[in-house]
DNA sequence: ACCGTTTAAATAAACGTTTGCGCAATCCAT
DNA sequence: ATGGATTGCGCAAACGTTTATTTAAACGGT
């Protein structure tokens, strides 16, 4: 039925009875700046779709080196955080006319680097990272060769490579001083990656805030993003001597593995356990006890970074850019006044 | 610092005193093959790493053909069923060496469609999607032109296309049934879009179930897989004269606005109200009152596409298989009995 | 010494576009 | 009638690979 060779502009030539010039010329739309006739272009146009014609991506990139495309590489789709991440780009993207390819580095960084080099061999544009670790050196080396870097949520604060995230440190002493008037203080903090730097000050806002309430018996334990933490250490710290008043915890994913060790425990939030996660989600507000977050403006943080990549794309003068969005607290029931 | 003009096996064949044509034969790991001398894989290699040599897939792509890459077609990346889908197709796709590139239709038929070109455009080997309407005719054009395709999770019911999903019917046959031997009487369906096969089969499901236990007047609303759907119609729900005992949702999107409804006037599950939902969600068992649910085996429908989609590419004899997949009921606390 | 084989590598023609030039035909003003 | 401008379009060379075909050298057997 259908052909099975691939139609290309040489055969819409011959049926148009014109040159492959003049049929890309018009199929890109230069028709006019190139003063084709009207008549030729009706036909080209014509035979173009009846021939079912699909350009070759390939062909034309490997000529005119654009692409149209940017990569976006996230340390893991089944993150709800990061899920939302993907979607926000994507639609910014098309909006301006691209297309965006996405990489999932499921947090480790040799397929972070294995991910990039595909994207480099694919002739991306631009890209927008999460980046997994604090090992910058491959994305440096893009960044330094002109090719258009934007980091969101993690960044690095050495390397000079523009971001946009959210203000963590604030937001964390937000998370920490409510907790403390409402009279805490014995405020556990479980922590993400050590060294991302959201999470280096993440904790140093928890530290600062406790300190400067005179509480000077902080906890900090925890070494991952990820539920199987969240339920380790919150295992761990009841059966402490001291058991904290309030947990203050990282990321949504460490918030659920608390939530289960707790449940199991039989420790009710906010009655016997309060707690106050980093990152909102959907899902917070119907939990048992809808949960007291950090909230971070996700959507701005895309469209500027997007924004701020097409800038780039735009001068191809590359300033680094970096910025940091307020998050907000975000009231539910999850803490207790003591 | 680093060179700017970017490197091609030109450049390595130059410095190495070779051939380009050795060059690209030792790059692709077929020195062996051609019998190049162990000294001259050993010199090519070098330059190619001294260089900081990455391949261009476009070039490579337009003479030969083979690109590598599939294509993954979702609604809604933000809906974390299809993140899911999406993450393990991911892991599967990448385990047999070839890259995935995931758009996102925004369950939007244009989009979808304009994603599909795209995806031609990019010369990809196969296609996993998850069609966003009934309107099949661009994928079918694409699969009898000999591309090897899979739908999962909806699909077509005379197409002729081969998919991978769950026993709907089967699923919504349980559900029920676990309301019905419950006690209740009264189960209202909040549905999602009508012409989806799944949804079309879920409904199908929920009848024959009411109707084998003698209760026909069964009650079908809605019209969208979302939240807001999910909401309004439960605030109608609520409203009726005959207020249903039971709810059955169709996803658990839906499930989140019934829930939002339910409170917001003080309905409490599953005193006041039962809920079964289908799909499963690591949030569902955290929930005020974690839901009883009908869990797809996504994780399975995932690896068995991919496997269908690689036995294509294989064998270019394209057998369409048909595949649907026993769900189960995951029994929490949202059913109570009457 | 000669010739068929094997070994090791190069030549050059694609792949499907884009694009810098170039050129014939028509037009308009003088 | 002439010639400069304009209009409408085509030629052919890239782009960075892959790969079928050739070539050249070395080898081994008689």
């Amino acid at each position: 039925m259908a052909t099975n060779h691939k139609v290309s502009i040489v055969d819409i030539a011959e049926k148009a009875g014109v040159s492959i010039t003049t049929v890309s010329r018009v199929l890109n739309g230069k028709g006019e700046e190139y003063r084709i006739s009207e008549k030729a272009q009706q036909k080209i146009r014509e035979t173009a779709r009846k021939l079912n014609y699909v350009p070759n991506q390939f062909a034309a990139s490997l000529k005119s080196g654009k692409t149209n495309t940017i990569a976006l590489i996230i340390p893991s789709l089944s993150n709800p955080f990061f899920a939302d991440i993907a979607s926000e780009i994507n639609v910014e993207v098309r909006n301006r006319g691209y297309a965006t390819i996405i990489g999932d580095s499921d947090e480790k960084i040799d397929i972070e680097n294995e991910e990039l080099r595909q994207m480099v061999s694919r002739n991306i544009e631009g890209l927008i990272i999460v980046p997994c670790t604090q090992d910058w050196a491959s994305i440096k080396k893009m960044y330094d060769q002109g090719r258009p870097i934007v980091c969101i949520d993690r960044y690095f604060e050495d390397a000079d490579i523009p971001y946009v995230s959210t203000d963590n440190y604030e937001g964390a002493v937000m998370a920490t001083r409510h907790l403390i008037d409402n009279g805490h203080k014995h405020i556990a903090c479980i922590q993400g990656v050590h060294e991302s730097v959201p999470n280096k000050l993440r904790i140093q806002g928890y530290k600062d805030a406790m300190i400067a309430a005179g509480l000077n018996k902080y906890v900090i334990v925890g070494d991952e993003f990820s539920i199987r933490n969240g339920y380790k250490e919150t295992k761990l710290l009841l059966q402490s001597k001291q058991r904290p008043t309030a947990l203050f915890t990282l990321s949504n994913t460490i918030a659920m593995g608390s939530m289960k060790a707790l449940r199991e425990d039989n420790v009710s939030i906010p009655d016997d356990m309060s707690l106050v996660t980093f990152d909102d989600h959907p899902y917070l507000e119907y939990l048992s006890t809808p949960l007291t977050c950090v909230t971070q403006p996700t959507r701005e943080i895309c469209q500027l970074a997007v924004k701020h990549l097409f800038f780039m794309l735009g001068n191809k003068e590359i300033k680094s850019k970096q910025v940091l969005l307020r998050p907000e607290l975000t009231y539910r029931k999850s803490v207790k006044k003591l």
